[in-house]
DNA sequence: ATCTATTATACTCACAGTGAGTACAATAAG
DNA sequence: CTTATTGTACTCACTGTGAGTATAATAGAT
């Protein structure tokens, strides 16, 4: 089964848990990570199966972003996200399988049981909630007591593990230029919005999207221009990266659906 | 040193670190705790001074919240957060000592030093920057590395996690209707309004806190009267419970600074 | 009884941001 | 040189928010 990149702490050799995550990620992918953030704990006694063998263990999790570039060491390879969490995927509309076997099913499930209707209409933006691309995490939570989850698996309870680190990186893109810890020196707006769309699992508005990011001084154009598609070319872009710290909320908001 | 209520994990009794933490502070303070939030996970090396002798030790930090009640425990009591972090609290505006003390002797830290100086004026709110409440843990930090921390020491790095939660808590109350965990069963906005003060660590505009939460549906009014204070009695609220999980942020935003 | 300070509540107004479009510009492929 | 495709500018209605003014209802002082 796939599983993310970890391994045990060495107590008297990693002076920091952070180090100690990239000494292992080093090691398993020949990544030197740059921006990592603490995700959470997990360290339910019945998480690991081996936990009566090998002792109690308790993970530390972390979540990092790397610019995509092949992985040079040993059997460590890209995966696509939504292998693993198919359902989170709102790029092209709510997936065929969602509305068509996820939402009965979970109608079924919570028949006779307002509380779990509630829960489940909010979680999948049925009725009067609309779909909120944060709430990752109840929503794989939902499927696994329902016994619905859909897609490929992974080992131990590193499922789990990536819903939470989807949940929170869709959040944190909000109020923090992460972003950009993905794109390239520079880069052209439509191609950032494929990736702000990657991320939240949504389609954004174009012109508003435009004019959020230059509006919101994050981004200042280098003149230079992008031919290698098709229609008109496109201005080229740069991170101002000086503004990181500067405003309270720096992100690149979620505008309008499209 | 005063200290947060702690013990270490019992790997073969605690079900769940959480399970663990209730217990913990249960036999500490006798409260038992109602909602309850993962923090963050300390585990540098030199963070703790016993670490040589006690092996490494790996704390991870929860953030709860109770309302007001005596303890019943030990010497367990209550503290004010801002007798340790007292650069937080900006309700009179900024401090006398912040504005005499720290902010000149940053300046001189950060004179000749460019991103020093970018730094404090923004975590501190000088010059083009706005106050933001919820940097508690840069301020912290840039207080430490310059050696200017005021306010009474905590033990261990306590202090360092009191910043943690109160950053956490501040942004959380945006976002999702955490204040009411503080509240009792019925009370008038101003009384909330105090206590999101309390957190916030700033004051708010009174006309538009009502209007935010009147129109956010957060609460709704008992038709009672509250007459214990002084001039014209208030009408006595209630949170409505099931709107919880309804709205994507169901949060009591701060609303303009009065 | 009346005044005054105090707290509560209602309402206004200007302004900024946002959702949702329309219109137009510049290129590649056919 | 036409068409499809992509990029960019601009409009408009609506909502939320900062910052007030105005009015209501009480306790305590005189």
């Amino acid at each position: 089964l796939p599983a993310l990149p970890f391994g045990p702490l060495d107590p008297l050799q990693d002076r920091t848990l952070e180090l100690g995550l990239r000494g292992w990620v080093r090691g398993q992918t020949g990544f030197e990570l740059g921006y990592v953030e603490q995700l959470y704990t997990f360290g339910d006694l019945d998480r690991d199966p081996y936990a009566d063998v090998d002792g109690r263990v308790i993970s530390v999790a972390y979540l990092a972003l790397v610019r995509e570039a092949a992985p040079t060491l040993g059997s460590a390879r890209w995966r696509d996200v939504y292998a693993f969490l198919p359902w989170e995927d709102f790029r092209q509309g709510p997936p065929n399988f969602v509305t068509k076997d996820i939402l009965p099913a979970l109608d079924a499930w919570a028949k006779d049981t307002p509380w779990r209707q509630e829960r489940y209409k909010v979680a999948f933006g049925v009725g009067e909630s609309r779909w909120d691309p944060e709430r990752v995490l109840e929503r794989y939570e939902l499927l696994w007591e329902s016994d619905l989850l859909d897609g490929k698996k992974m080992a131990l309870d590193h499922r789990r593990i990536l819903a939470t680190a989807l949940g929170r990186l869709r959040a944190k893109i909000r109020y923090r230029p992460v972003v950009f810890e993905l794109m390239p020196e520079t880069f052209t707006l439509f191609q950032l919005q494929r990736v702000v769309e990657a991320l939240a699992g949504v389609r954004l508005h174009k012109q508003n999207f435009r004019r959020l990011l230059e509006n919101g001084g994050l981004v200042e154009g280098t003149g230079e221009t992008f031919t290698e598609t098709r229609g008109r070319p496109a201005e080229l872009f740069r991170f101002r990266r000086h503004v990181v710290g500067e405003r309270p909320s720096a992100g690149v908001a979620y505008p309008s659906r499209a």
